[in-house]
DNA sequence: CGAAATCTTGAGTATAATCAAAAACGGTGG
DNA sequence: CCACCGTTTTTGATTATACTCAAGATTTCG
């Protein structure tokens, strides 16, 4: 009952007037929310402008920066443009769960919307490129645009999904399948918005953070990797996966798509 | 990378034309969502009307069957009035993760409105009642009254939240302070709907069942709620749990309510 | 009251954590 | 282009936590 107390790394804020660039989103191509709303069903014209018109603060941000931090009160959000992020908690004993990893497109903290309050740290896995957009304009677009809410809404549930999918991976599944189960999930994700080329992608996760999102030490992700490897499941070198036969490794993963409640967009 | 193939006791589906009462909410007081969206903002009159007008169906249903199961795709969704439901998973090694534990006053299904696709199955823990309404409904409502949706959104933000928690709990915390975090959540939860008398409150689970909760053994959440007991933290007889020192139990647990977003509701 | 479910205890084992150190890698600046 | 530094990956050895299996005690419920 005394856990052992470990060190953060600490992670930097991006607090303070970092640099960005106001804009709209017609000045940038494609606006990554038209593209994942209409992903989801056909935008009237109306609806489109509606979201050309919005408002958006651009900026970048380094690798292993936080973007937002447990216990603020934000009054924007941000999409992900390019880059990877990864929501987080820290618990009392100084451990670390990533609880979300997520891929351009994404609006990791669109929960800001209607729970003022954050209850978790969200931070950059690599270099990251995001919109801002204030909750106060989101708010008057659901509202005039009532299928654009409902589809946000929608981007919420699924998170949620997400997170459920999660504990069970994490509750009941052996170490290598935990290992090959997220892989799974970021590969296929990422094959949804077209980052996937042939069978591989990009993964900008050190083996101590896939520990940390599936409650294993780093030792021990090493380990399964390796077992991966041996199995012909995975090939990884730096950050690039590569996953040679995907049925292979989805029947080890234990891995089935339907929680991400995305079209499926059939591998190889 | 052979999981033991363990085998569920099989629960009974309630489908089929189950018996049920057709009314609205006004002939049937308090109207859970009522008091539920109450405390989260002052409805006006004219919301208020409008919830109490709603058309539900009012169903008991025994303990030990699916409400819901994996894979469905209903056209309406239920709110708790009495009784526990749990929300779980099983995974293909037969294994079976509680994702979710709902008490009364909550919806626990509200997803299905945007997902049509269930990704989890939904149980009861006790002999429940509970009123479904229609999707169709709902979306009207949500639509003529934006508060009330936005209000509903917001709970489905905070059944993620509790979802991340749960993956930073079993993640992160050793067995002892596992069993107490979910120990401490649900007491929480029970104290904001008054279902805590005292230091006591009814937990209609098996340690089974706190086992495929917090990703456990059900001998291992045993020895732990011995553990607990010996500690002097919880007094545990059949269902009903008494925690005599509130603040000794959340130290052990790691318990903060802030992920659960309500206003506190102070104990002792 | 009896059967079934649940809880409890014990013994042996397996998975995964910890600790420690070496090797490989990636980026930087000279 | 290469040497250097910090980070990350890899390996080995040991330990701890938690699982499995099994059987007995207790409780619950019909």
């Amino acid at each position: 009952m005394s856990p052992t107390r470990r060190r953060l790394a600490e992670t930097k804020s991006s607090a303070g007037p970092a640099t960005h660039i106001e804009m709209t989103f017609s000045h940038r191509l494609p606006n990554p929310i038209i593209r994942k709303l209409e992903s989801i069903f056909a935008l009237s014209d109306e609806e489109k402008a509606a979201l050309s018109r919005l408002p958006v603060q651009i900026t970048t941000i380094g690798r292993g920066q936080d973007i937002v931090r447990e216990g603020e009160r934000p009054t924007r959000s941000f999409a992900l443009l390019d880059g990877f992020t990864h929501t987080y908690k820290v618990i009392g004993s100084g451990k670390r769960q990533i609880v979300a990893v997520h891929v351009p497109g994404d609006i990791p903290d669109l929960q800001s919307m209607h729970l003022p309050r954050l209850d978790v740290s969200i931070g950059t896995l690599a270099r990251c490129e995001v919109v801002f957009m204030q909750h106060q304009i989101l708010r008057q677009l659901c509202q005039q645009y009532p299928r654009i809410g409902a589809a946000l809404w929608r981007e919420t549930l699924i998170e949620a999904s997400v997170s459920r999918e999660w504990t069970a991976n994490n509750g009941q599944r052996p170490g290598t399948s935990r290992i090959a189960h997220i892989l799974c999930e970021l590969t296929f994700r990422l094959r949804a918005v077209d980052l996937v080329e042939g069978n591989v992608c990009t993964i900008p996760m050190t083996q101590a953070e896939l520990g940390d999102a599936t409650g294993m030490s780093a030792v021990h992700v090493n380990r399964c990797l390796q077992d991966l490897r041996a199995g012909g499941l995975i090939r990884l070198t730096g950050n690039h996966l590569e996953i040679p036969d995907w049925s292979a490794m989805t029947a080890v993963a234990d891995f089935d798509p339907a929680y991400l409640h995305l079209r499926d967009k059939a591998p190889e």
